[in-house]
DNA sequence: GGTCTAGTGGGAAAAAGTGGGTAAAAGTGG
DNA sequence: CCACTTTTACCCACTTTTTCCCACTAGACC
């Protein structure tokens, strides 16, 4: 399980080093083999390890291809996934693509989310953060599952 | 399984190089035989390896000819598949109507959709990602598989 | 204060992408 | 049916990009 934030410099080729903490991790549950792709409702990626994200791609291939939701969210989703390999050093390099999508510059963030991880802009995550914190403050409805979990 | 956005540059000639990341898995797959045709619900092209396009043709050639819609389907489809080999260095060339079809010029991107690839003007491209980022974020309805992926 | 490790940058070798030229084949016209 | 023209396909060479590796810096922990 990933968790805790992590703010991260990409250099100028693009690439993020992996906080050493997570390699070990990530080197014996997926050999250094990650996905990345985009998140449909924020301007994020996602991060999953290989084999997290081969059941993921199952389950959405599998959708009715004649719905035009299922093919759009294939599209986005399916469309966008790309294969990435820590180097020797710890590193991933980030396709300008996705990095492009998700506004990523120098300063930016990973965000530890259990089976996979999300990757912000620094400025983007810090003010969505605020927006999430005054949601809350503001008692945004929530799920009744939510309101009975005591933390 | 493919996946992943590729951006690619026609040549003069109307070839298109595969990346090197799909080249291994075509050509055991199926020996660089590919077959293309055309999206009927979208302006852009369907790439798929030889034997996966034999097993959807035999299906579209089962439908009842008597019924209009599946006669169109089948004009359509089976009329605008074309075989396509890769040639030494791992390039395809996309025949003119094709290309017309999809309204391809120099700038393509190559879409990783599971057992096939999707071939669009980057143009096009670009601004049908845009269309669908904004209908998920609309909250488009969605088939209940959907609603029940957790990604 | 020294040593070890994480993080960063850059350079060189290899591979991928691009373009063009030539040969073969197909099509056309006499 | 043969010859000529045009198109297609195959191959080679060059340029650009990517990937891999090594070295340096900074910070943390002993």
């Amino acid at each position: 399980m990933f968790r805790g934030v992590n703010q991260i410099n990409l250099d100028a080729k693009g690439r993020m080093a992996i906080p050493a903490r997570y390699r070990d991790k990530i080197a014996t549950s997926c050999d250094g083999q990650l996905v990345a792709t985009i998140d449909t409702e924020e301007r994020c990626l996602l991060l999953y390890p290989l084999h997290e994200w081969e059941e993921i791609q199952e389950k959405i291939e599998a959708l009715p291809s004649f719905n035009p939701a299922a093919r759009r969210i294939q599209r986005l989703l399916i469309g966008h996934a790309t294969d990435l390999d820590m180097d020797g050093s710890g590193r991933l390099l980030l396709p300008a693509p996705l990095r492009e999508y998700a506004a990523l510059d120098k300063k930016i963030v990973l965000l530890g989310q259990g089976q996979k991880f999300e990757i912000w802009s620094e400025s983007k995550w810090l003010a969505t953060r605020e927006e999430y914190l005054q949601d809350v403050e503001g008692g945004m409805a929530m799920p009744e599952e939510l309101q009975n979990l005591s933390l």
